[in-house]
DNA sequence: GTCGATGCAAATTTTTTGCAGATGA
DNA sequence: TCATCTGCAAAAAATTTGCATCGAC
């Protein structure tokens, strides 16, 4: 939805720039992508921007609310349009596959800690770590 | 329980050597805590130790099975011994507060994913992300 | 005596910041 | 016009690495 954009910026005061809609553009685009891939992707279909601002862009489309970020590994956060249905990530140790699931599977779970701690959980935001189907059948082997 | 340590750095070929006694004791010591934490604590137990000792102890640590890795925040990892009782973390996004719970909590999700996806879980790599009680109710306000 | 371990300093890598000039509204 | 943005270059972290020396066994 374009000029969603643009709205939701003009609403807190910020400016529409190129560089902002590009950056988004490369996030929807990526799936899930760090600064640097951000950076690279923009590199490509436009040229030069500044990874400083980059960084900067993100977090101000963060602020905005039109993406967010998660921590699927052990550098780099990684930043997706947060309309993206919602969902949280299976991160395989050894083959650092990532795997998408519904977050209807962590209700359970969701549910007992607010029950319990009054913890209000967001599960999307680190990864769910573990071994995949396949590393665990073939002990890691390719 | 002293003398572990040197078996199992024994069985695979590696030397005890007073830093990586220091560093194993100031992670027990300290519960969680980041390479840089763990160095300021041998630091004053005993003087001079080198930040790259540590951050190379710390690896060994992990890979003879004494110490374990969790992502707890944004920055570096944090280092725990292995034996500990285990749990995983709630880590509030106001407050960033990090509170324990055990592993059962999170039992139906892990069957759950064991039995959908073939994933077998490690909850405890990852910290769980949310809003504690505190800042639900106060809208984060102290 | 050997070969692995440590310390130190330099090299990387990743992210943040200060500014002067460019530019959206 | 004029405050916000961007780019660039330097500053700050956070890790990693090369190498001579030290020390565990």
């Amino acid at each position: 939805m374009p000029g969603d954009l643009r709205r939701r910026l003009r609403e807190q005061g910020y400016r529409l720039t190129p560089q902002r809609q590009l950056v988004l553009e490369a996030v929807a685009g990526l799936g899930h992508a760090t600064p640097d891939e951000v950076a690279a992707r923009v590199q490509q279909t436009a040229g030069g921007i500044s990874l400083s601002t980059v960084y900067r862009t993100l977090e101000l489309l963060e602020e905005v609310g039109l993406v967010t970020h998660a921590h699927l590994g052990h550098g780099a956060p990684t930043y997706h349009v947060a309309t993206d249905d919602q969902h949280l990530h299976l991160v395989c140790r050894e083959c650092a596959a990532v795997t998408e699931v519904g977050v209807a599977a962590a209700e359970p779970l969701v549910a007992r800690l607010r029950a319990e701690q009054g913890f209000e959980t967001d599960v999307r935001h680190f990864a769910i770590f573990g071994t995949c189907r396949h590393c665990a059948m073939t002990g890691g082997q390719p």
